[in-house]
DNA sequence: GAAAAAATTGACCATTTGGAAAAATATGAA
DNA sequence: TTCATATTTTTCCAAATGGTCAATTTTTTC
């Protein structure tokens, strides 16, 4: 049975298993889960199938672990958000965090909208508990900012929801994004350009 | 071999060949394309595997059909900017056109998405070609609007970018937008909620 | 209403794929 | 060095799946 199910134990286990989910990452982000084969994801991890079901006891169990740490770095960037600080600046920070990502973990902004976009069947629950439970506690300190006239009046689930559409399309679109702009505009610079034109966007928009 | 490859002959062809592409549709924006199995499509459409075989060579046959018919669609309300009108209403107006789009064709977002995460191969000729053009052409537009003053400097790409983000959020997003806003809020004005929200923040955005 | 064309079915096949089992090899603690 | 444990490889299998083909049934045409 697999090994890592709980606590790697062994220096090879833990570099094993690291290899794999990363791996898998490259596969899955790339292919879907159903579109990957255990073949590939350890032709990529360099070693053999049933070496790697060793360390995973199936696919599934690959992807889950894949799932599981991605929430966590997702919700990340909007946990950071300081109700005691600028209004502004903590909206444009996060913004600019969440940019960031797109550009740094586009096979992670990949795997989620994957999982997404199928329905979310092996997230939703924590989609309805963490997540749902985040966004509320943030959307509150949106709200009580937009009270305080610090910003305009907007509906703060939609504009997060804005925010992380925007901001991910550069990583989920990232092909047709690059398509559109071209070869001269499709560069390291897009992100750039991208964070600039969201920021001030936002800026103007939220100004009260 | 397949019949349908250039016009539809007989009733029952052009009746058929419909049905499998909405069942084909279905099942594909649900699971991807390799996530679905030509079985599944043919009984979804009700008929056998090797009747639908019969009408389409192949599964990747199906799939293309759908895409190219895709394109288009997805086009028209780009298209529809009209250079003489009034950027505030036409831009409202467009961003209206797409949150209708995710609200009515949500199966078509999430097989248009699916494509995009994938890295778009079977579709990466014409984002660089026709997409590309249209795109660039609308670009030019807004760009001769920014310039006579009539809304605030932005990059007109990475605008265009952000609505298409925006809009189409809610369709290949909507498990995590029906999770976040909960139970009470997922009704069908959450489209509404949106539509208000971006409405009024673009409007803001742009105002010169 | 009979012949021709179109549509449908059932049986079948080759390949891919997820995964199991056991044997063989490497590693590490005593 | 030896024994136990961890790791890797070889071999194999059963199910799923894309697709074919010949035979049969239905529809259309004359």
């Amino acid at each position: 049975m697999a090994v890592v199910q709980t606590k790697p134990k062994t220096r090879i286990q833990a570099e094993k298993s690291e290899r794999i989910l990363d791996a898998a990452l490259e596969i899955f982000s790339e292919n879907g889960f159903r579109g990957s084969t255990i073949d590939q994801i350890a032709s990529a991890a360099g070693m053999s199938k049933p070496n790697l079901l060793y360390y995973f006891k199936s696919k599934e169990e690959i992807h889950q672990t894949l799932i599981d740490r991605l929430l966590k770095t997702w919700l990340a960037p909007l946990e950071q958000i300081d109700e005691n600080g600028d209004p502004m600046t903590e909206i444009t920070g996060y913004i600019r965090r969440k940019i960031e990502m797109s550009k740094d973990l586009p096979r992670e902004s990949r795997l989620f909208a994957n999982e997404m976009l199928h329905g979310a069947p092996r997230t939703l629950a924590k989609l309805e508990g963490e997540l749902k439970e985040l966004v509320d506690r943030k959307a509150e300190v949106i709200k009580r900012w937009i009270q305080d006239g610090k910003i305009s009046e907007c509906d703060p689930w939609h504009l997060i929801f804005s925010i992380w559409a925007t901001t991910q399309h550069y990583a989920d679109f990232d092909v047709q994004v690059r398509a559109v702009l071209g070869p001269d505009r499709s560069g390291e610079s897009r992100f750039q350009d991208a964070a600039r034109f969201l920021e001030t966007f936002y800026l103007r928009g939220l100004k009260p």
